[in-house]
DNA sequence: TCAATGCCGTAATTTTCGTTACAGTCGCGC
DNA sequence: GCGCGACTGTAACGAAAATTACGGCATTGA
């Protein structure tokens, strides 16, 4: 047995992957990202399948095992599967950092991904599941219709929602950011419809009256909010206070949408076989 | 590619072997205990190494295997390789919290907001900062207009990003999903100008189609899609990777986002000056 | 003690995999 | 616009791996 080029990487193969980005070519740095998203797995299996699942040949990643250093492939693998070893062995050495000091070696993403998951931690830890069961419950009320609506960057969310829901049940209407057609869309509000309404600071009156007005109508309201909760709350049925805090001049909208994509799938789930023979309807169609 | 003896054992392939005990041989026990003993890296070497370590000959070892139901090594090892795949790929951040063992006191939201933290963490983690920094640095080329698109479920956040871009810096342009006016919008693209794409699995046709035309008429595309790789990584000159598990039938576009967030922040920030004037600007004018 | 059954390893075979040579292509700079 | 160099995929080659055939050997029962 033969010691192999002594990449003497302690740390971690994925560091050294990592460290080597700058000197790897455009195809070769997909591999590389390939890796390491799905790291180690990626590099176990066969290089024809690496190569395909990174949608390069496979010669490329074999010069990008070899510009790291490796004698070939199966060395490669080999010390994969030492680290793997190594790091099971020791039950959980450490998954991402190492000792150092909260030293941030990005000093510009790290931030963004800790503040996002301040946040949708901070947000779930806030949220009653009874107030979330009966969102749910009322999202799969096919008597109502349902109108999502958002301000100027929530409006992403609210077609998000939109796009989903419409899937798994029917009347679901996503109302348009244009104003002018605001005052038709509050007559297709019926009663007892749901009006789901995403409105983070800073507030947009606009917003604030359409949703007044809709619950004048006798709407029922849900409102996504930030943590200093919208005015509207006032007419809301039911208030999602999200936690929206970020490095940036920016607010963040990712608990948002994981509050979203929570009461997505609680509602796929809860409609059943009905949401699975629409999907399958709707699939047919197309 | 033939779906392969459902071994439907979705708990985990150790427990498989453990129940299989009995059936085995005396040897194949051996083989056995060394694959528990150091699972899954035993298994993941090739034949005549785990014999050595497990001091049997080879044919012991695959006749091991073919009891257990698989259909051969490279089958038995592609499970293995998917097993460790989709058990890192939820790391439980967090061993056992306060308050004792892992009682899910909210059995639903709970997972939610552990696959969303989980998501962000591992996307950023494996998010190369040098191409952060080269797609930032695309975006603040006045130079160039930037085009964004999206699929079916991630037009919503192409439109996100497209209006906080477009606050910052001019010709900014969000491509709407509609077929028809496709044609139009490729003519619009000029060489050099960049194109955002948003396309997670199932990759869209029209998407991907779309992304190609544009690549031919010069474009420099930046794609954002999943862990594994929309098609349109070919022709793209970056390529984020974001992890998009959930537990639910949808996946999450919660570390899509948590990117696309870190991306605006970041060019608000370079772009400094200029995209504070515009801001204003843009406020007088409302 | 002998025979039969079933386990196991050696060795040959076949398939797949890793590797490398080569040619096309893309981008870059003059 | 035109070469030049570098990058990348195709295809052929060689090597190693998985698989199978076969024969020895131990164990068991008569």
């Amino acid at each position: 047995m033969i010691a192999t080029a002594s990449i003497d990487d302690r740390a971690s193969i994925a560091e050294h992957v990592r460290a080597s980005l700058g000197r790897l070519t455009a195809q070769e740095r997909k591999a590389a990202q390939v890796l390491l998203t799905n790291y180690p797995a990626a590099g176990l299996a066969p290089v024809a399948e690496f190569a395909e699942r990174a949608r390069v040949s496979a010669p490329t990643v074999l010069r990008f095992v070899a510009k790291l250093g490796y004698l070939g492939y199966p060395d490669f693998q080999r010390q994969l599967r030492e680290e793997l070893e190594a790091q099971l062995a020791s039950p959980l050495a450490k998954p991402s950092r190492k000792g150092g000091p909260r030293s941030p070696e990005r000093p510009f993403i790290d931030p963004f991904a800790e503040a996002a998951v301040a946040n949708v931690q901070g947000t779930f830890r806030n949220l009653p599941e009874d107030d979330f069961s009966a969102i749910v419950e009322l999202m799969c009320d096919r008597r109502r219709s349902i109108h999502l609506l958002g301000g100027r960057f929530t409006d992403a969310l609210a077609r998000y929602l939109a796009a989903h829901l419409g899937l798994v049940r029917p009347d679901v209407r996503h109302v348009p950011s244009g104003v002018g057609l605001w005052r038709d869309r509050l007559l297709d509000l019926k009663r007892r419809d749901v009006l789901m309404i995403f409105d983070i600071r800073r507030y947009q009156d606009d917003v604030v009256a359409f949703g007044r007005d809709a619950a004048a109508r006798g709407a029922e309201i849900v409102l996504f909010t930030d943590q200093w909760i919208s005015p509207l709350s006032r007419q809301a049925k039911h208030v999602v206070a999200c936690r929206v805090a970020a490095p940036s001049r920016w607010d963040s909208s990712v608990a948002l949408l994981a509050v979203v994509e929570a009461l997505t799938a609680a509602v796929t789930e809860r409609l059943g076989e009905f949401a699975r023979k629409r999907i399958e309807d709707l699939e047919k169609l197309r």
